[in-house]
DNA sequence: TTTAATGCAAACAGTTTGCACAAAA
DNA sequence: TTTTGTGCAAACTGTTTGCATTAAA
């Protein structure tokens, strides 16, 4: 599911520049691990995103794009999703929208246009701090999880990251 | 937070009643941890289970908490909640209600009576699978985290929990 | 040219797993 | 008494960190 080449080129620009303002230095391998995550709706992890970049960057250490994500996300230009225990997964789609996510693989998909965008904090709710944003996620079986031929339902078997995501070829190859 | 005799007492009928219909059996560690989840609102991670339980099983072994646990949320007794990275939490409260997360520390508190209560999935939506479950996360600092008089909004502070989470005592000391 | 970022290696945290022993049913 | 669960140890995955080198600004 890969974003359209305007809105990529657009989340670039946005987040190139945010980099700059906040003073970091826009390195080879931090504009590359921008581009990936700017060019997908997937919301890889960061092995993928890995993966990813270094089809360009050879030469990119894991411990690079761990740090890069890190500060993007701790800068708020990225959102960190995914489920917890699972990897952290990554999405570069800051406007307001929800989630769908798999129990079984992790997979996360996008649901637009849900009629719950407008959700806002309600108001006389003792909240513990100060919210700064709202997620919803809609929480499930993928498809691919629960073929319509195959047993359904088998929920506790264990949580393992199913190969379909976000296309990964084989066996994850060790990269030290 | 603790919750009230009655309700945890519920809890605990429930969790056990469900563990004997699945063929699981009953065994004293795990009626010990089904107490200490049904007994909290602080949504604990396993380790703070595991130091609970052990004050009555000093015996009980951290393997075996993570595996009644496991067995739990794979039955959905219990939710598992939390953020992607951290470590998981877990909440014996199934009935319909929403969370703030701390993405400073990883705490997670209840809110109840927002009115999102009867969030449903709106028709006409593609979702790539079966929902089962609405979740609502109201994410941001709590009140310990962004202390009145300290600095503010340092976003991209390291991700640690803190020791105020779940009444942790001090270091972490390992267990074996 | 100074300061921050990278790559490397190693540690670390959370979680899972294989196996012999213990204990529910 | 059979079968499942436990405790132990060890592995494994995801992530972070210290440090010398490299490269932005």
């Amino acid at each position: 599911m890969p974003v359209s080449p305007t809105e990529t080129t657009r989340r670039v620009e946005s987040l190139t520049g945010a980099l700059r303002e906040s003073g970091l230095r826009l390195t080879h391998q931090r504009l590359q691990v921008v581009r990936e995550i700017a060019g997908t709706d997937e919301h890889p992890d960061v092995e993928t995103v890995y993966r990813g970049v270094r089809e360009r960057v050879p030469t990119i250490s894991l411990d690079t794009v761990y740090r890069t994500l890190g500060a993007l996300a701790g800068l708020g230009l990225v959102l960190r999703v995914g489920a917890a225990g699972g990897p952290a997964r990554y999405d570069a789609n800051t406007s307001r929208h929800q989630h769908f996510v798999c129990t079984r693989c992790g997979l996360v998909r996008d649901l637009e246009s849900v009629g719950l965008d407008s959700l806002g904090l309600p108001e006389g709710v003792p909240v513990p701090g100060t919210v700064e944003s709202v997620e919803v996620q809609f929480k499930g079986v993928c498809a691919q999880c629960s073929p319509p031929g195959a047993a359904p339902a088998q929920r506790d078997e264990p949580h393992r990251p199913a190969d379909h995501v976000s296309g990964a070829s084989q066996g994850k190859e060790r990269h030290r």
